[in-house]
DNA sequence: GAGCACTGC
């Protein structure tokens, strides 16, 4: 701990500190920030007036560091050092250093949005810029003019990035602290390759052969590319001359490896005291989660591709993309000063340099420009603070108009706003101000779920609706990532239920179901291709939402709740209530084909994802109106997670649709340019055959015919 | 008939 370079330092953090209620840290990697400066700031009595709340992007890094803290100063953990995250609340009356992930002070300042327990915050890793760490920047920024008793703030930034940051707290002060890294060398190619698969192979090949002992590090884009990359790698260096060179293992490491290879193999390469086989090198094939996220020790050559995929949300379509991107600067730097851990390193990056100084942007693209805005402008909302215009909300880097345009008209279409752009008493509760033993709890959950559950509430199936909700917050982690194990399924009859054909909400909800009749048999989950954490996690997930629900809950929210007669009824009212939930993800499909149309948006040609289990009629025809979860471009657009809705439910949204008028929604205030794109055009009127296909033309159609059978009786 | 980087409440 001596050795760690930000200890010479203290002096000068203090006096810092002491002048200045914000203070920008520029610590790189080994410095020994995220320890250090709480444990220096209790030493100097800033935990006298109230605690330090310290927080991580990652539970693990929360849990982990804390954990280390406790150590250095020698207290059990839980009692002056503690931490909190999600389902988890390891603190005590006696916590002074308070370690946290942003998401959890997020919570935090919705009950008390002075934050008056806190003396000093420090938002370590605000360089990785979370969708989370932006909203307190702002909130911060904020903070320290108003509130009365004294506050503190630090922030740790990266080189690049540290002058915006200062800039954006009326030029605060900047102090950079000297990492522990050891030089690492940058070796460019010279020119961009036609392939960077094959110059991967190359290069790590090269360095195999021909350089000293040490662990290669390849950075890729995604599960594809690195499965192809390790077969390549394996046929190779299994063809190379027996004793010519050291032995090679190869190891893939992404997201959705299954949780005990990837356990297995991270023990087996990241342990950090013990040295690696003897005569043997490690070659890591990785996605941008070695990045940041996992610390693979021994590595001394970097290979690095300058790609990455990024998520990425159109505000005119409501769609999200997954495109392959050139990496940052910062990224960049990030990657290559993974050689420099344990020794000197060298970094391979397969672009010229001339490519990264011109082309590369100095830091990635922010979240909070890349996805949708409706749960962070429905947070904002719900703070109800009296100086708080959305619109005007100051963000280090503020998202588009058109983006919190958008993010209006959703709220305002599921009941969240009024016309005017203030909160309503739904969205009050679905942002979750409700009394719970003296606390107020936010609702987890996304503004059409959080909808749902209202709604449900009032159809008498909330509990349905929380298996739904709880199932979707898990989603992804639930099918098992083995795709081949997911073909043989497809092909062998499945013994999951399949929704009934009205689409994977319903599925949701009955495999969930079967679960609970097992008792949460883990082995029912392996047999049925389940992921067991993923499950747990749902099991988790619902528990906890539950006892938020739990004070306005006028039904049982027992698993059990509800009998076959739901079922019969073909899930009516869960339906129902998924179609408000979902208003502003709402479809319509096309007359003579399968293809549906969004509603709301900029009109989009969507297609149902061939995963859904949303069955056609007897004429092989798709439900007239569904909602969806989430649409997604790969390139061809899709819509995720479908559930069939009628007719009759839709007809007030597209009531709504008709009323939105975005300027008065916007507070009416002038700086916000007319939309023209994503309003719909009007009903028809008249003459619906002449136009069959325009938007809401299937309601009109129905509604003169219920008006010619009513004029017959 | 198609594909999924990574977090988090």
């Amino acid at each position: 701990m001596e050795s760690l370079p930000i200890v010479q330092y203290e002096d000068k953090i203090i006096e810092t500190v002491h002048q200045n209620p914000v203070v920008v840290i520029i610590g790189e990697t080994g410095s020994g920030k995220s320890t250090q400066l709480s444990q220096m700031l209790h030493r100097r009595g800033y935990t006298k007036s109230g605690i330090i709340g310290v927080t991580q992007p990652r539970r693990v890094a929360a849990v982990s560091v804390a954990r280390r803290v406790a150590q250095e100063l020698g207290v059990p953990l839980g009692e002056e050092v503690g931490y909190a995250i999600r389902f988890e609340d390891r603190t005590s009356d006696n916590t002074r250093i308070k370690y946290l992930t942003d998401g959890v002070l997020l919570r935090e300042s919705l009950a008390n949005p002075e934050l008056n327990q806190y003396s000093v915050i420090i938002l370590d890793e605000a360089h990785e810029r979370s969708l989370n760490t932006d909203i307190l920047l702002g909130l911060m920024k904020r903070l320290v003019k108003l509130r009365t008793s004294n506050l503190k703030v630090l922030v740790t930034s990266a080189t690049l990035d540290g002058d915006k940051v200062s800039k954006f707290f009326s030029d605060c002060p900047i102090l950079t602290i000297p990492g522990k890294l050891y030089p690492v060398e940058i070796l460019y190619s010279t020119e961009r390759p036609s392939s960077y698969l094959e110059s991967s192979l190359k290069t790590a090949l090269d360095i195999h052969v021909r350089q000293p002992e040490g662990d290669v590090l390849i950075f890729m884009t995604g599960q594809d590319d690195i499965e192809k990359l390790v077969s390549k790698l394996e046929d190779k260096v299994r063809a190379l001359e027996e004793g010519s060179c050291m032995d090679a293992i190869i190891l893939p490491l992404h997201g959705s490896l299954p949780p005990e290879l990837q356990a297995s193999g991270f023990h087996f390469f990241v342990r950090v005291f013990s040295p690696p086989p003897p005569n043997c090198r490690r070659i890591i094939v990785a996605t941008n989660i070695a990045e940041t996220s996992l610390t693979v020790d021994g590595v001394v050559y970097v290979i690095d591709s300058g790609y990455v995929k990024q998520r990425q949300y159109n505000p005119s379509t409501g769609m999200y993309s997954l495109d392959v991107v050139q990496i940052s600067k910062v990224q960049a730097n990030q990657r290559a000063g993974r050689a420099g851990r344990t020794r000197p390193g060298k970094c391979y990056r397969l672009y010229p340099s001339r490519i990264y100084q011109d082309e590369f942007l100095d830091a990635t693209i922010p979240e909070i420009q890349r996805s949708s805005l409706a749960g962070c402008v429905l947070y904002l909302k719900s703070l109800d603070l009296p100086d708080m215009d959305i619109l005007k909300f100051d963000f280090l880097d503020p998202p588009s108009s058109e983006s919190l345009q958008d993010a209006l008209k959703q709220l305002y279409l599921i009941d969240a706003i009024d016309e005017n752009g203030a909160i309503t008493s739904i969205g009050h509760k679905m942002a979750g101000i409700i009394f719970l033993s003296l606390h107020i709890r936010e609702l987890p959950l996304e503004p059409s779920l959080s909808r749902t559950l209202m709604e449900a509430n009032n159809y008498g199936c909330i509990s349905q609706a929380l298996t739904v909700a709880a199932m979707l917050s898990a989603e992804t982690t639930l099918l098992s990532s083995q795709r081949k194990i997911e073909k043989k399924r497809k092909q062998t009859m499945s013994n999951l239920p399949d929704g009934d054909g009205l689409g994977d909400h319903i599925q949701f909800l009955q495999i969930y179901e079967c679960w609970d009749r097992t008792d949460y048999d883990v082995g029912w989950c392996k047999d049925n291709d389940l992921q067991v954490r993923g499950m747990l996690f749902v099991k988790d997930v619902r528990k906890q939402l539950s006892q938020i629900m739990q004070k306005i809950a006028k039904g049982p929210l027992d698993v059990r709740a509800h009998g076959k007669r739901e079922e019969k009824q073909g899930y009516k009212n869960l339906r129902k209530a998924l179609c408000v939930g979902y208003a502003n993800q709402l479809a319509e499909r096309k007359i003579h084909h399968n293809g549906y149309r969004t509603m709301g948006f900029k009109a989009q040609v969507v297609q149902v994802h061939p995963s859904s289990v949303l069955k056609p009629d007897d004429l092989g025809k798709f439900p007239d109106y569904v909602v969806y979860h989430e649409l997604i471009a790969t390139p061809r657009p899709f819509m995720r997670n479908v559930c069939s809705v009628e007719m009759r439910w839709v007809v007030p949204i597209l009531n709504k649709l008709k009323t939105l008028d975005v300027r008065k929604l916007s507070g009416g205030l002038g700086h916000i340019e007319e939309e023209t794109e994503g309003k719909l055009p009007d009903l028809p009127k008249n003459d619906v055959a002449a136009v069959p296909d325009d938007p809401g033309s299937r309601i009109q159609a129905a509604r003169e015919r219920f008006l010619a059978r009513k004029g017959k009786k």
